[in-house]
RNA sequence: GGGCGCUUAGCUCAGCGGUAGAGCGUCGCCCUUACAAGGCGAGGGUCGUAGGUUCGAUCCCUACAGCGCCCACCA
């Protein structure tokens, strides 16, 4: 073995063996376990999310698939609509071209192209995380398969009355030129200006004077509302307004809605750009008035002076005139909420358009759709991991909208709904179907509908539809290759656990229970583990503008400074920033990013992923899981090298390990896997991985690798060949624990290691897990090594203290103490010599002189170090007192409870026990420590 | 406005009813034959504030303060 764990080789060289040898496909025995990868954007690049979240994944695949489950971690991408298209919209961009100029057939084409040319970069980034995923059914949303479900799912929704075509006010994104749902808006504070405008009323010289934030909807006002109890505009209601720069007649309504302390209390009403106003619109039955065009410019039922202007030209315009027309009463600044659309930045503009929906809200949709997936969660039979995101998916679903799911978009899945030329609507899996299903003919040829379904709309069925439904028979990929077999496949149906950032829950999570529970009677997966987000070290959201963002690839292979501004830098188009971020990476990696491995990056995921609901990911904890790696490494080394020559051993007699360090050990590491396999059940990869990081570095490298060499060395050649055994057979069971978090290294080790046991298997992965129940426990042994580990570190301690060299050799005399203490000294004699560079601990008689001397005290016994030119007397004295004063206030907080009659009284017995026992045990040590003082002089 | 978190050592975080812990950082001493990506040792916290429950509270309850996230129609 190289002295060093160089991970690069190691890696390459696994992950290539792993895939060509298959081994990450499903067993077909053993109990079904599934997990559903979250499709990542198939044009995409792995980012630390990914990276942590797939982590997760991958840890549960290899750790159940070694419990003997049969596991399928179903894995694909997504076709991700506005992003994908945003994508190739902009590469025409820099061709002065749009998607326009080339026509719906060959963009959608180019799009398919680009696809093809970027889809496989995320996956191999995937498999450089080491991911144990099923790669021969890996499927992509738009696979003819998924396609399948998509259409089904619509028609079969729709024949049910649970899709409809509506004309409905939503949220148009005017730079994509496509409505988006609910969920794609951002409500994002901007600073901006209350006006408040003065309305004549039309008879009589009265006026009433509204509050708004958009002045330029004026133009498609279509009332001013006010409380119905306002005793201020009592006489008004009813009454009519001009309506200024455009002159309309408007009245004056009353509605419940306006809140007589905000502002005037009077509202313009606009139903055609405004939520509220639109309801208020519909209670009082006026018809909305449109004044923008679907690019959000002033349109032709606005006075002709406006038309054509941008919305906020439109509102200069507007602002400008009416302060000419001395109508303009006040114009203060407010902060306000903008609805800004996720994927473009633009401000949503609420449209009045066609678009289609999935009732979620009547009667019959909440029946058939929403309330099952309420069901399902609050019976408990989908379990939130964290518990309290249960509220989170509750409380959103008792209050959904119906959902919009058609998109003006080219790229996805086209709807398959057709029209007739006088507008009729026909639904079906194609043309063909949706005549066949026609309940009046069409007048003249059909034309499909040119708008495609919402991304998510494929995702919610991702759970059903990669394992072959609805096809009948076997799913084939375009290679020919089986994919998916529903028939067969349906027992990965539930998935085991959905592992997710909360930022999908509504988008996807809630989505998936609806359509799975729906089409298949099931739900989706019982529990949904969701992940913490991966931010900076300082807590800060990694975003490009701050040039805090890091690529998980770069951890693993590492990247100088000036790839890593170049590379950070490239997309940033505005100077300033793009300073900005230089500075900081400059900054904060002068030396660039040292390459730690795909094991150290995953350990670090683990060690971080606890219940928070955030990790800030520090690259300095991850160069301390490179040394653990490291440590690992040369564990398994030394091991090596000491079975090399002497051979592997073998158990003691009676298969009893002959050492009593052996015996420890193994009831450390039986402790270690019972403690590792809760941990797994609870999903606190961040104690599993300290409780294995603990037990490899604290005890099997502190102490056991340590007790072993004296023993390795010694003369009793039974103890030598035992200890060689067991350093081997916990090494073994050790890399297998630690094989779902650092899979590379633990199987590299595991290759040289496994055949000196006789183990035959190919790989580590296919060895079971360790059984805790398999390792025999000795907790007398573990008394014996506790009692060692006091003697060692107090000899240690007085070593460090008193600057005595830890090469020197030094005598060492024993006082005090009773049988057990004398026995145990005898045993661990060698080990004491070797590992605390002491000569063979001599014993002093009790009433005999003895040499001044440092002391440390285990239990009733004294451990001496005789003061003769090595040790300071004042130092050493100094240094007694300050012991014996701490261990006399424990002792002084032991007498106030035990002298508290109530806690004697009411606290449980052990705990008054416990109690008893530790004031007596530091009493021990006290009078050590004070017979220690006083001979001392 | 509703909901959910967080506040523990210099930093990042565990602990959540009975002796305050880890990693990193800091300070000593060591290149001791697995590992200097290492070894040995040390220092460092009145567990956000104030009440309450309890024999006992970092842990449970209430209020308050600060920070953060999600949802929501206040023009």
């Amino acid at each position: 073995m190289e002295k060093s764990f160089e991970p690069r080789p190691i890696e390459s060289k696994w992950y290539a063996r792993w895939e060509a040898g298959d081994v990450f496909r499903s067993s077909g025995h053993g109990e079904p376990y599934c997990i559903l990868l979250p499709p990542p954007n198939v044009t995409g690049t792995l980012h630390m999310g990914h990276a942590f979240q797939q982590t997760v994944m991958d840890m549960l695949i290899r750790y159940q698939r070694m419990r003997g489950m049969n596991t399928l971690w179903q894995v694909g991408t997504d076709h991700a609509g506005i992003a994908t298209q945003k994508i190739v919209e902009n590469q025409l961009a820099a061709e002065q071209r749009t998607r326009h100029d080339l026509g719906r057939e060959p963009f959608v084409d180019r799009v398919w192209q680009w696809k093809e040319e970027s889809g496989s970069t995320i996956t191999n980034q995937m498999r450089r995380l080491g991911v144990a995923a099923d790669w021969s059914r890996e499927r992509f949303t738009m696979d003819e398969g998924l396609s399948d479900a998509v259409r089904k799912v619509f028609v079969e929704w729709y024949r049910a009355g649970l899709i409809y075509r509506g004309n409905r006010l939503v949220n148009w994104d005017p730079v994509l030129g496509t409505a988006v749902s609910d969920l794609e808006v951002n409500n994002v504070e901007r600073d901006g200006h209350m006006w408040s405008i003065r309305y004549p009323v039309t008879d009589g010289d009265e006026s009433i004077v509204v509050a708004t934030t958009r002045p330029e909807t004026m133009l498609g006002d279509v009332a001013v509302a006010v409380h119905p109890e306002d005793e201020r505009y009592q006489h008004l209601i009813g009454k009519t307004l001009t309506l200024p720069l455009s002159g309309r007649q408007i009245p004056v309504i009353a509605d419940d809605y306006v809140d007589k302390d905000f502002g005037t209390g009077c509202v313009k009403i606009t139903p055609a750009h405004d939520f509220n106003d639109y309801a208020i619109g519909q209670r009082h039955k006026l018809a909305p008035i449109e004044i923008f065009t679907l690019d959000a410019k002033v349109n032709a039922n606005a006075p002709a002076k406006y038309q054509g202007m941008d919305r906020y030209d439109a509102r200069k315009a507007v602002l400008a005139d009416l302060e000419a027309a001395g109508l303009l009463v006040e114009t203060k600044p407010h902060k306000l909420q903008v609805p800004v659309s996720q994927r473009s930045d633009a401000v949503i503009e609420p449209m009045l358009t066609d678009q289609w929906f999935v009732d979620l809200t009547s009667d019959k949709g909440r029946q058939a759709i929403t309330e099952p997936a309420l069901d399902a969660v609050r019976s408990g039979e989908i379990k939130f991991v964290p518990e309290n995101w249960t509220t989170t998916y509750t409380q959103w679903l008792e209050n959904i909208q119906d959902w919009c799911i058609s998109r003006q978009l080219w790229w996805g899945h086209r709807i398959p709904a057709w029209y007739d030329e006088a507008g009729n609507i026909f639904v079906g899996e194609d043309e063909a179907d949706a005549r066949k299903h026609a309940t009046i003919a069409p007048v003249g040829a059909l034309k499909q509908d040119d708008d495609v379904l919402d991304t998510w709309f494929s995702s919610a069925l991702w759970p059903f539809s990669t394992l072959g439904w609805p096809a009948n028979g076997p799913v084939k990929n375009e290679r020919g290759e089986v994919v998916a077999h529903w028939e067969i496949d349906k027992i990965f149906l539930p998935s085991a656990v959905l592992v997710t950032g909360f930022d999908i829950i509504f988008f996807w999570v809630a989505r998936m229970v609806m359509a799975t529970k729906y089409f298949t009677g099931k739900v989706p997966f019982r529990e949904v583990y969701i992940n913490a987000i991966v931010r900076d070290a300082e807590g800060q959201k990694m975003s490009k503008s701050k040039g805090n963002t890091l690529d998980p690839l770069d951890l693993i292979d590492g990247i100088e400074l000036e790839p890593l501004v170049t590379k950070s830098t490239k997309s940033l188009l505005i100077p300033q920033v793009r300073e900005k971020v230089e500075k900081r990476i400059r900054k904060d990696y002068p030396q660039g990013i040292p390459a730690i491995g795909t094991d150290a990056l995953r350990f670090t995921f683990a060690a971080l992923a606890s219940y928070s609901r955030t990790i800030n990911f520090d690259i300095k904890r991850a160069e301390g899981y490179k040394a653990f790696c490291n440590k690992l490494w040369n564990a398994a080394r030394f091991v090596l090298m000491n079975v090399e020559e002497a051979g592997t051993g073998e158990r003691g007699t009676g298969n009893v390990p002959a050492t009593e360090a052996e015996r420890w050990i193994l009831t450390r590491l039986k402790q270690t896997l019972t403690e590792v396999e809760q941990h797994f059940v609870t999903y606190r990869f961040d104690l599993l991985a300290q409780a294995l990081y603990e037990f490899v570095w604290n005890e099997y490298c502190d102490w056991f690798l340590e007790l072993s060499k004296p023993a390795l060395n010694g003369d009793d050649a039974a103890a030598a060949a035992s200890t060689r055994h067991t350093l081997l057979v916990v090494l073994e069971t050790v890399l297998r624990a630690l094989h779902p978090i650092i899979p590379f290294i633990t199987e590299e080790i595991w290759q040289s290691v496994a055949p000196r046991l006789g183990i035959e298997a190919d790989g580590i992965l296919q060895r079971p897990w360790p059984k805790a129940s398999e390792i025999p426990a000795d907790e007398a042994a573990t008394a014996e090594i506790e009692w060692f580990k006091n003697v060692l570190s107090g000899i240690r301690r007085i070593r460090a203290e008193m600057n005595i060299p830890p090469g020197k050799a030094i005598p060492l005399l024993l006082a005090d103490g009773d049988a057990t203490d004398r026995a145990r000294s005898g045993k661990f004699a060698a080990q004491i010599c070797f590992l605390a560079r002491v000569d063979a601990p001599q014993w002093i008689a009790s009433g005999t002189d003895e040499p001044a001397a440092a002391a440390a005290v285990v239990g009733s016994m004294r451990v001496l170090i005789p003061l003769a030119g090595l040790i300071d007397l004042g130092a050493e004295k100094a240094r007694l007192g300050k012991e014996i004063g701490k261990i006399e206030s424990e002792i002084k907080k032991c007498e106030n409870k035990l002298g508290n009659a109530n806690f004697v009284a009411n606290a449980p017995a052990e705990v008054v026990a416990q109690e008893r026992q530790r004031i007596a045990d530091w009493g021990t040590q006290l009078t050590a420590l004070r017979e220690q003082l006083q001979k001392l002089g």
